[in-house]
DNA sequence: ATTAAAATACTACATTTGTAGTTTAGTAAT
DNA sequence: ATTACTAAACTACAAATGTAGTATTTTAAT
């Protein structure tokens, strides 16, 4: 597990579409882009390049001609998702979960239902089984 | 509720001393974050400054001389926890609950000890009663 | 071979954030 | 009244971030 590069909020759009879409050229990441963020070509590469120099981002020659550029993710969105969870927990929960879920529990109103459906969660999970990813 | 002003993490390191301790004098806050965060007392009073512009703040004049200002906070912890929590959920997590939790239990190993301490939360705090603060 | 379009690279600039320095004003002690 | 502190205000400046513009290189079509 490599260190995860921080990445920034608009960063963080442009590696949702890759982790939906990996292997694009810039110029259909930047037609996305231009759709649902209305950015421009160049925000949209500014940002890619600067994903590749943190690393956050590959770069690959296509297959057919090897002349354009191919951008994948190195980060997967579950080890992103899992270091700033982590990240967030520990600067406002001094990373302990408890505290944090107990806020929750004040702030939202659950129903019987979705409590259920928690505790299921934690049955489902809490085995203690499966751990082999022991790596770090 | 007003709204949440944003903060910065080093003014988070500000707010969490005023959260103990409010109603300080500047050269106090100074002198605590010369401690605990080997800041120098402008760098104190700057983001003191800053988090006064923004309203988490607010300032008073000393009950004794009346020349000194104090200063308070006037976002409250409980408010800024649920506020942030919310956005990074909201950002994460497309603000549900469930798939956080299911990317912690995934990620972290639990022993049954933990995991009935979080049930009982559950248990405790699902009831669905004393939800007279439908101020928001 | 020439030119236009697309892709890639390089540069720019305002705002925010972290981290101070400098100046002014008020007060306390001589 | 003068001086030395302390408090308060104002200014500074580099790095990160959002949001592009301009220049160059490639390639495709004439």
């Amino acid at each position: 597990m490599q260190h995860i590069p921080s990445i920034t909020d608009a960063e963080l759009e442009v590696m949702r579409i890759l982790w939906t879409n990996p292997d694009r050229l810039s110029s259909e990441i930047v037609k996305i882009m231009a759709d649902r963020m209305d950015w421009s070509p160049n925000t949209t590469r500014t940002l890619l390049n600067r994903l590749v120099q943190k690393q956050a981002v590959g770069v690959k020659l296509d297959n057919s001609a090897k002349r354009f550029q191919l951008f994948y993710p190195l980060v997967s969105e579950q080890e992103y998702l899992r270091s700033e969870t982590k990240s967030f927990v520990k600067k406002l929960y001094g990373g302990s979960w408890r505290p944090m879920l107990a806020h929750f529990l004040e702030d939202e109103k659950l129903n019987t239902q979705e409590i259920e459906a928690l505790k299921a969660l934690f049955d489902d999970n809490g085995s203690d089984k499966q751990q082999e990813k022991r790596d770090r």
